[in-house]
RNA sequence: GGGAGCAUAGCUCAGCUGGUUCAGAGCACCUGCCUUACAAGCAGGGGGUCACAGGUUCGAACCCUGUUGUUCCCA
């Protein structure tokens, strides 16, 4: 044994002495080659502003799995890393820093304050990248890309002006989401709402009618947004209103009338069952207002103050929460408030800012996704993209169908900027560069010079370029021609390496993300940009709740690392993580994988260890074709579950096969007795079993395998097993396998003997077997003997003297010792075997005497109840006539 | 409010076209062991009315209906 070898598997120096290693070896750079198939992943890019959590270690680990397996494959394996600029998130963190040195945005020019956020890109925005060299991620770094790099953002404004021209992109008055704190337009999808809803209160307001002395009681929590009422809706089936529809209401202080009208939308059951209209601030009263002609009155300004337009001087330049008590106080003074009760309600908040999202209408930039989705969809539909797990694609189909335009436009300075020029006139021109604009302009009227013209001051959103990811980090709009809305050349790079193979992302982004990639790579390449999208679960703690930095119940992945080996929390993160489900975290997990990795280090350690006599003869033929059988049978399995993404349950099949079938049978099998040596053959086709075993290993703990494969055998520095051949499946003997079943059985019942009857291991005796069918007991003969501790096995003809045994099927066991005690406890054990086998056969003789069983099932399912028959019935023979002899 | 999914051992999950690969795995638990690779270990063991109620069938964890609970998506 060599001494040198630590006992306990120690990864901290062994995972920085490799990650180098494959570095310097350039293993995970790839590039195009005609000898070999591409296998690409690209990387979902982190927000620069993050920091690693446990989802990117899920993430990044799965598709570590998914490249080093490839690329031991054979296949030219490419994962490209980078990170995307997130445009509201990163300004609002680099407004805050400003803020800190006191220093105001709305001082700064547009240009000051992008160097300010470059400034701190370049300082913070790689964090995540490098955490995940710890993590052993393999991806090629020298193409680490970025959402607002150059060459990222010309293919930005390219896809944009494409878009234009193609007539998918338009300015319109919406409706939008807006953040009154960071004063930007928000996508619907970064509004949140609160699960449980949030507390609000709900006034009933009395308007009086314009004719006589009557009065209408509408129900809003929006009360300071009356003076922008123009309607008061009711449900045109409310026998209580319909005669006051077409009349005229009067709204409180300013007694603007607006008219009653009968409309759908309105719920007879909520509130008084009167809906006050105001569709500057609320989308659905923007529609009924849409439907019935109404005008719009915004009385709210973009940084959430009241207008004038609400014509209350008092009330002008406020805060609109502000507003809403002190209105409530005023109408509670004159009379108009019926009612006011507590009541939960959906209140959106901003994603980035928390603030309330207030609804405006607004000039923005939209893509109008209806036709440009048809193509992303049918991709789905018809599985030309796989979704694993594939429930979602009921997910998916339901959004697509009911895709809304998106809004493209926000209103930040940290993001690729809408390439629109205003003219004086109040026309637009949409061009690559503000020269170009100028030319266009000129087209219209040629008095124009180069101050007449305004840029679009907004930003487009960060999935706009995000969605570009499969195309843009190989350049590929370098090439393309605007003018004739097409590429005039496709790289070498897109052309290899597009479509990816895999996309590994959370199903949180399924609509921001995965679906518009698809609509952009149906639109440019007329090919999705993956074939297959693994979706993970989100990790949660124990308790069910997802991890967040506000909870503080995430762990550090960093210290995980550290506290486990990356190999086990790798490892720790994969056993609890079947595809799509939400996988309750618990650091148990990397307590196991780091215990998994010490198992493997200690098989080694054994092996290691062997002297070798080169003049003994093969000891272990047996075994070392049971393993060998085992080992392909096994891996087929593996192959399978790999094919439809069952990552955990690969992994599981694997850790069994190490840890169980390996250690545990064949080490055991093939030890040498203390203080001998091991036979040649032995040695070596142990060595080759464990450098299979290392590289199916390798996918799930790569830092371990290199170690262990480097201490194995004398290597050249570049023969690593990160870039080793994976093990193919060889045909395999199945017989071998049926017969080690029943001989390890066998070991097992002995073993279980041993401990019902407080014997020592160490204590040997015979085994008299009595069986219809010997062979798997003699062909294991000298295995058995030496797993189980016997000093013989015998094959009698007729039943032993001695009065102790037990039966496996349709097998008699008599151990040859004389045992006094227990006897009684012995009958017991006996007397309930027997009555449970009694109560099966019961069971099948039930099956076997319905008529109706016998006519209607297969002809093989009656005969394998006839065997269960067969078989109970001698197991009960065995076994009373065991009984008997212990009388 | 609309849609989708899930419910199997203490926990996390397998269980494909109904029938011995049908009640399984890993962890946890219990018992005995420091047996010279490994106590981060070895050997053995216990544990589930397959959410509930009906139905179809010779036969249901599996198919159908309803109920309850739960998760997600959309409004």
């Amino acid at each position: 044994m060599s001494s040198e070898i630590s006992k306990v598997y120690q990864p901290q120096e062994v995972e920085k002495k490799w990650y180098a290693h494959w570095l310097k070896h350039k293993f995970y750079e790839a590039k195009p080659n005609a000898n070999k198939k591409p296998y690409t992943i690209l990387m979902p890019p982190p927000n620069v502003t993050g920091i690693l959590h446990m989802g990117h270690i899920l993430n990044n680990t799965i598709q570590d799995v998914l490249v080093r397996r490839a690329r031991m494959k054979g296949f030219e394996a490419l994962w490209v890393p980078g990170t995307d600029h997130a445009s509201i998130a990163t300004e609002a963190k680099v407004v805050r820093m400003l803020r800190e040195q006191n220093i105001r945005k709305a001082d700064l020019t547009r240009e000051q304050f992008l160097e300010h956020a470059w400034e701190w890109k370049e300082k913070y925005g790689g964090i995540i990248l490098k955490q995940l060299t710890v993590l052993g991620a393999s991806c090629d770094w020298s193409r680490t890309r970025f959402t607002l790099e150059p060459s990222y953002y010309r293919a930005v404004i390219k896809v944009f002006i494409d878009f234009y021209k193609k007539g998918h992109i338009y300015r319109g008055l919406r409706m939008i989401n807006w953040d009154c704190e960071a004063q930007t337009a928000l996508s619907n999808e970064e509004v949140i709402y609160k699960e449980d809803g949030e507390r609000s209160t709900l006034y009933s307001i009395r308007y009086a009618l314009k004719e006589g002395d009557g009065y209408m009681v509408i129900a809003t929590q929006r009360p300071e947004t009356i003076m922008g009422d123009v309607a008061i809706a009711v449900n045109p089936t409310d026998e209580r209103y319909k005669h006051l529809v077409g009349k005229k209401a009067l709204v409180p202080f300013i007694n603007r009338e607006i008219p009653i009208i009968a409309d759908d939308y309105v719920d007879k059951e909520f509130g008084t069952g009167c809906l006050k209209v105001t569709p500057a601030h609320d989308i659905n009263d923007y529609e009924i207002g849409l439907r019935h002609k109404l005008e719009v009155i915004d009385t709210i300004n973009a940084n959430g103050t009241m207008s004038e337009l609400c014509q209350m001087p008092e009330f002008v330049g406020k805060d609109r929460f502000e507003v809403r008590k002190r209105i409530v106080k005023k109408l509670e003074a004159e009379g108009f408030i019926v009612e006011a009760k507590e009541f939960v309600t959906r209140i959106g908040r901003s994603e980035r800012t928390n603030t309330v999202v207030e609804p405006k209408l607004s000039l923005q930039w939209f893509i109008n996704m209806q036709t440009i989705s048809k193509p992303a969809l049918e991709a789905v539909e018809q599985d030309l993209v796989r979704l694993h797990p594939p429930k979602f694609k009921n997910t998916y189909r339901h959004w697509m169908e009911n895709v809304k335009d998106w809004c493209i436009s926000r209103q930040l300075w940290w993001g690729q900027r809408i390439p629109a020029y205003y003219l004086p006139n109040g026309e637009f021109v949409v061009a690559e560069s503000a020269e170009e604009a100028l030319l266009m302009a000129q087209k219209i009227n040629p008095a124009y010079t180069a101050q007449d013209l305004t840029q679009d001051q907004d930003v487009l959103d960060t999935w706009a370029s995000a969605w570009l990811w499969p195309m843009a980090v190989f350049d590929a709009y370098e090439d393309f021609n605007l003018k004739k809305s097409d590429f005039d050349a496709i790289n070498k790079d897109l052309a290899y390496f597009y479509p990816s193979d895999v996309l590994v992302t959370a199903p949180e982004i399924l609509f921001f993300w995965v679906a518009r990639m698809i609509i952009a790579g149906q639109e440019y390449m007329k090919k999705p940009p993956f074939q297959d999208v693994y979706l993970t679960g989100i990790v949660r703690d124990k308790q069910g709740r997802k991890m967040s930095k506000q909870l503080g119940n995430s762990p550090d992945p960093i210290d995980l690392i550290g506290q486990y080996g990356a190999d086990g929390v790798r490892v720790g993160m994969l056993f609890c993580s079947p595809a799509g489900n939400d996988l309750p975290f618990d650091e148990k997990l990397c307590e196991q994988g780091r215990n998994f990795a010490n198992k493997i280090w200690n098989a080694f350690r054994l092996i290691k260890g062997w002297e070798v006599d080169a003049e003994a003869k093969p000891a272990n033929r047996k075994a070392i074709s049971w393993f060998e059988a085992k080992l392909n049978q096994v891996l087929t399995n593996i192959e399978d579950l790999y094919e439809q993404f069952r990552l955990s349950e690969a992994l599981m099949a694997i850790y069994k096969l190490v840890w169980d079938d390996f250690c545990s049978w064949y080490l055991e099998m093939v030890k040498p007795e203390a203080g001998e040596d091991i036979d040649p053959e032995t040695l070596q086709k142990t060595k080759d079993f464990m450098e299979t075993l290392l590289k199916l290993l390798h996918p799930f703990m790569p830092f371990i395998t290199e170690e262990i494969w480097s201490l194995l055998s004398e290597r050249d520095e570049k023969d690593c097993i990160t870039v080793s051949a994976y093990p193919q499946v060889k045909p395999f003997e199945t017989q071998i396998l049926g017969q080690a079943e029943v001989a390890l059985e066998l070991v097992s019942q002995v073993r279980n003997f041993r401990s019902r009857h407080g014997l020592s291991p160490k204590l040997e005796f015979d085994i008299e077997i009595l069986s219809g069918y010997n062979t798997p007991y003699v062909e294991f003969a000298a295995e058995i003997m030496k797993l189980a501790n016997l000093s013989g096995l015998t094959f009698p003809d007729q039943k032993s003297k001695f009065p102790l045994s037990f039966v496996i099927g349709q097998d008699e066991f008599f151990v040859q010792i004389e045992l006094q005690k227990d006897l009684e406890k012995e009958r017991e054990n006996l007397h309930k075997e027997i009555a449970y086998h009694k109560g099966f056969l019961e069971s099948v003789l039930k099956k076997l005497n319905n008529e109706r069983f016998v006519q209607n099932a297969k002809p093989e399912v009656i005969a394998s109840e006839q065997k269960k028959k067969a078989d109970a019935e001698a197991k009960i023979k065995a076994l009373e006539e065991g009984l008997m002899a212990l009388q």
